[in-house]
DNA sequence: CTGAAAGCGCTAACAA
DNA sequence: TTGTTAGCGCTTTCAG
């Protein structure tokens, strides 16, 4: 079933079948008809394998994210996938577990050319000038918490603020000994060392000082992390009575060890997160969190990186910023839900 | 860059070069070397398109599941994904909600043709005919509760037993009063219904009737689902003093309508769960639940899979069995660390 | 509005 | 062991 048979049935050229099939203009509607009838009765389907070849693309992005198992990734795919579908394209995944040279082959076209048309990323161990050395001719948009160079496209939230959001919330509660869980100060941090921002400044704001001794790095922004960390801070002298956690499995971590302790979330210690994933939703306590619009990313996303794939001329890189909320619930705010 | 130019600076025929590049045998260690050279200097990388169109393979799988946001799924899928690339393979991630006709499109070589090689599926809305119907030409490998008609290959663990052993466990507590939540008695239920075969067979065991209005329906097996239906069991006159939950999902949904209503885990219910995803392990209690080996699963998968894209003739479809274990934890168990 | 025909870059049968 | 060459099936320029 080529498009040849087609159009040696529809009595046509193979140039007419193919404008009708790819919906061009220029075609008599009686033409269309007849093409039409002889594509339903070949059951004719077009070979993507050619298409691609001819049009020398391959109608794929690539998303790239370091953890596929991490709820804020696959929440997120959810919605790139829908998004990319829906403009006729198909998604392939890859995890990079974080490992920095496979991150770099990525956004240098792979291994291969053409396997895909563009790539939206979530980098981890990438610093911002491996990510300037990329192959400038493969579009590109970044996730999280870089900022562009002006060649690719970023979308995020505003960190910062979220984060002096999350910490403020804390001090209303008139909690005053506030720990932070998740920074990061080396090269790769760059997400975590925003939060960390937000953080001091709520505290400059209210004229208040950062316990430095209570802010503690992890690796990962998982439960194990928080778990541990949460452990190493009530061994201190003076606990924190408040904690905010740079993500929520981070935060669903802590808790687990406040449990486990015996103390009581949020009486002895509030807890607050950050991603809004749908497990904080339904632990014991719900997590309070900074909510950010994951469908509005992954949309955004999607249709920036579609119109460089489209472009000639490469767009300026942009700063596209999503909006995120605070969400209360019992972690902090003590309410109890049946 | 094409295999022409290097083949001109190499001074040998673009065959010499297809061969050196694939890493064919029948080629002088000199020319390879010369060719080799050639391809470094010119920093040649095959075009993945015109590769894939005169093989006639896209070198693509489709991994097609209902959820992506299902832990179960995601970490399932990491594995798949791993074990897929060592063979050179990548990984189109598609996701159905479940919706009959998406699913139907998929396993009938989607939209178009090629664009995948297979397919490995995790059927939710598709009944058994609808999978029979397929197209014949595209290599199946299935996972979850379905059983193989001989044309695909089906992985999953032994549901059947597992959760008779799950149930056992709650008997062995000495409880008495055992509800079942996620069962699903409807012709595209099969994975549920396996489960609650499961249930039913412990009691037969020993001699003990199955308290069937404790048997409690959920459209899905969610957090929402099974903290809905916990909270209905819980209005009865007489409620359970275990719960066997068909995910862990289902069992997290369930404990957060428990503690919720002040009731204690597992002093007043116990609670197992089905899938052992992480989340169930850092939660408050952490979930006793049904272990199945999922990197086995992941392995076999794409291992059957390719097996069958290389076959000339497809090979007989088997029905393979992952081991899975009884993890114990707090939910049942009581015990409570730090 | 439609037809003829030249590729897209690679693979692999056939020859040498 | 290597070269020649005919496709793979579609898109698209250029005529008409």
């Amino acid at each position: 079933m080529t498009l040849r048979d087609v159009a040696e049935l529809a009595g046509v050229s193979s140039r007419t079948v193919s404008n009708v099939v790819n919906g061009y203009a220029n075609v008599t509607e009686r033409t269309r008809l007849r093409v039409q009838q002889a594509v339903d009765q070949l059951g004719y389907r077009p070979n993507v394998l050619a298409r691609n070849l001819a049009r020398g693309r391959s109608g794929q992005i690539a998303v790239v994210v370091p953890y596929l198992d991490t709820p804020y990734f696959s929440e997120l795919l959810q919605g790139i996938i829908r998004a990319a579908r829906v403009q006729g394209y198909n998604v392939l995944i890859d995890q990079t577990d974080g490992d920095r040279e496979h991150e770099r082959m990525l956004i240098n076209h792979g291994s291969s050319r053409l396997l895909f048309d563009g790539v939206i990323f979530s980098p981890l161990g990438l610093s911002q000038q491996a990510l300037a050395d990329r192959d400038p001719d493969l579009p590109l948009v970044v996730l999280g918490e870089r900022v562009s160079d002006g060649t690719f496209d970023h979308v995020g939230i505003d960190d910062v603020t979220a984060s002096r959001q999350a910490t403020e919330h804390l001090l209303d509660l008139g909690r005053t000994r506030l720990a932070a869980i998740g920074d990061q100060p080396y090269e790769t941090g760059e997400a975590a060392q925003l939060r960390t921002r937000g953080f001091r400044e709520a505290h400059e704001r209210r004229g208040l000082p950062v316990r430095e001794d209570l802010v503690i790095g992890t690796p990962r922004f998982n439960r194990v992390d928080g778990a541990g960390a949460m452990a190493h801070l009530l061994d201190r002298d003076d606990p924190p009575d408040a904690v905010f956690c740079y993500s929520d499995l981070v935060a669903l971590g802590a808790i687990h060890t406040l449990v486990g302790r015996g103390l009581r979330v949020p009486e002895d210690v509030a807890v607050i997160g950050y991603d809004d994933i749908e497990d904080g939703r339904y632990s014991n306590p719900p997590v309070t969190t900074i909510s950010p619009d994951k469908e509005m990313i992954a949309t955004t996303a999607v249709e920036r990186l579609l119109l460089r794939i489209g472009s000639a001329t490469a767009p300026p890189g942009l700063e596209l910023r999503a909006p995120h909320r605070l969400v209360v619930r019992e972690s902090t705010a003590g309410r109890r839900a049946g």
